[in-house]
DNA sequence: TTCGTTTATGTAAACGATTACCTCTATTGT
DNA sequence: ACAATAGAGGTAATCGTTTACATAAACGAA
């Protein structure tokens, strides 16, 4: 059983295909009583049109394609929630790929999303330096916003949180606390992001005064298992740093599950704070002092820039550093118990 | 600069466009030669090809839907991830939908899929009624295997665990830890697998004695601020439950949070139990003691559901109840302090 | 009446790939 | 040496829409 095709919509209205899409698409006005019953002779054949063809004529997809290393990372699948709300407002479709962090899986979806005709690309790219040349060539054919992260040398709009800002928020906030040392665990440094968090974490340590290390500063990956494995040592040591600073709230959440191994007390024995604020980073023993992203806002102005790259033809790159939030929690600040909720 | 199309290279290197095709598809053998002349001249002319119109000609995509009731669950969020590795390895793109826990919302993004030509859908509908009218509409027009939860009188494959067993496996569980009394905590039974774990849970816990209540039997939606909310008025009682077993970790990890505010202590004054073993829940204060669904066979089943229905014409339709584990953590069986990682 | 002008509809040419069918050359077997 | 066949490549139809252009009817103004 063949799908219907405007054709035989055509045929049992008795009109030409011409008017059928008129009617359906309200491109052009037909006449009520035609447009009822081409409506009606739709509906009788289950008509639902193919989006494909239509594409191909008139060369838009009315869709995006976004690009994120991790889908499970509670912080990619918000940003990708929130991208989608706004998109599918401005009746945009969302195209979600997941690069596994991996920079050739990364550049085959975005071949994909170009050959698939998406409108625009939004894309958080895995790797600073290993992404470029895809995130390149896409933006060659496409209007690309990168997202959070951004590749070298890639001359697309960018929308992100201010990374140093937020170094800057978490060390006066660890100072006011008397913290006197600091580690930092973070991913490997393949990004931007993770670069200016590690780079700002060091200029404020030292404008604050609080002690930093070599040996406390460790690289792995975004993931708890990392934040777990690589505290142990800083922790077991018997000079001790009064907190440590994570690069992101995964990692965090390892950290804290190494300390109750250790029977470390957070915040009195030692400090952690997160960065992201996930759902997650509320309800962890302790709840998590973090840096809260204005997720929203981001999504709206990466929709709001590809939306301006799509429809106008200026020139000119934006940068958009949006200000970040401390969200302050029991692994800094503790209570003995939380009293009410 | 409009892209580059099969034309413009067949004319740079100086054949038909059919040679090109046949060349850089492989769908019939070229000469080796020409073969490189081509691939240079795709090469120099940066082109990618397009899918829209490959798609059209070929009356295929090799992309599959996927709608589920929301990503932001980890639990779904693992699904999709488990699903597109599979997909993936046998060249298939996912496409990605979210229905909000919407059947409106639901439905639009069913139609939009058909219409989009998709191979075939994957599907955990949000209502068990209310979803029913898509699905077979969907189903009439493409493969449609459903997952996880099922809508009412629809024909089509499913794939999913078994609630019932899940549930024997919890109160067998409970009724050793001289459990005498259990609540229980879920959504709306608004969908078949809610629906399912929630008489399973009479039905068990009749079987091996275990009091139940109908003022401890609590229905709102799959959250963290649901289970924290609901579970207030049961522990504050002066009767309590020796047990609150939850429909999913979600509102599992809400109901911990309650505890800790109202200081009771789990599972020494209260035990907790949730469902799916989702990541977080192995973080939480204690951790959970929840049921594991085998995502990877979830997913794998489904899509050989799947490519099953797209390949051959059989009819008859499979339901899969994959066998559920419980996994044993502390907000059950508690310990004063985890000794070690 | 007559000549614009508006409005509704039809005709047919795109969109960019794939592929059924055809042609031409080279090769093989007898 | 010649028919048969395989191999490589080209021609043009096709997929299902949309839309530029054409047409015809209806309407209003003079």
């Amino acid at each position: 059983m063949r799908k219907a095709t405007i054709r035989d919509v055509a045929e049992r209205a008795g009109v030409s295909t011409a008017t059928v899409s008129r009617a359906l698409s309200g491109s052009r006005p037909v006449s009520e009583d035609v447009a009822a019953t081409i409506r009606k002779a739709a509906e009788e054949l289950g008509y639902s049109g193919n989006i494909i063809a239509s594409s191909l004529r008139r060369n838009r997809t009315d869709t995006i394609g976004m690009v994120v290393p991790s889908i499970a990372n509670p912080f990619f699948t918000s940003l990708v929630v929130n991208v989608e709300h706004v998109l599918s407002q401005r009746g945009l479709q969302l195209f979600l790929c997941d690069s596994r962090s991996d920079p050739d899986v990364e550049a085959q979806r975005l071949r994909s999303l170009v050959s698939r005709q998406v409108d625009g690309i939004i894309i958080s790219p895995c790797h600073g330096e290993r992404s470029a040349e895809a995130v390149r060539t896409s933006a060659r054919a496409i209007p690309v916003v990168q997202l959070d992260r951004f590749a070298l040398d890639t001359h697309t709009d960018w929308v992100g949180v201010d990374d140093d800002a937020a170094q800057a928020l978490l060390m006066d906030h660890l100072v006011a606390l008397e913290v006197r040392s600091a580690a930092f665990i973070s991913s490997e440094l393949t990004n931007s992001s993770t670069e200016l968090r590690r780079a700002g974490f060091f200029r404020h340590a030292q404008r604050v005064g609080i002690e930093t290390r070599d040996e406390w500063t460790l690289l792995g990956d975004y993931s708890i298992d990392w934040g777990r494995e690589s505290s142990r040592s800083i922790l077991e040591a018997t000079s001790r740093p009064d907190a440590v600073v994570c690069a992101d709230d995964l990692i965090a959440l390892g950290v804290l599950q190494s300390c109750q191994a250790l029977g470390l007390s957070v915040p009195a024995d030692v400090m952690v704070t997160g960065f992201d604020d996930i759902p997650f980073s509320a309800l962890s023993n302790p709840p998590l002092t973090t840096i809260r992203q204005p997720q929203e806002r981001i999504a709206a102005e990466a929709t709001r820039l590809l939306d301006q790259a799509m429809n106008s033809d200026k020139t000119g790159t934006a940068h958009i550093a949006l200000q970040p939030e401390l969200v302050i929690r029991q692994s800094t600040v503790g209570q003995a118990r939380v009293t009410a909720l």
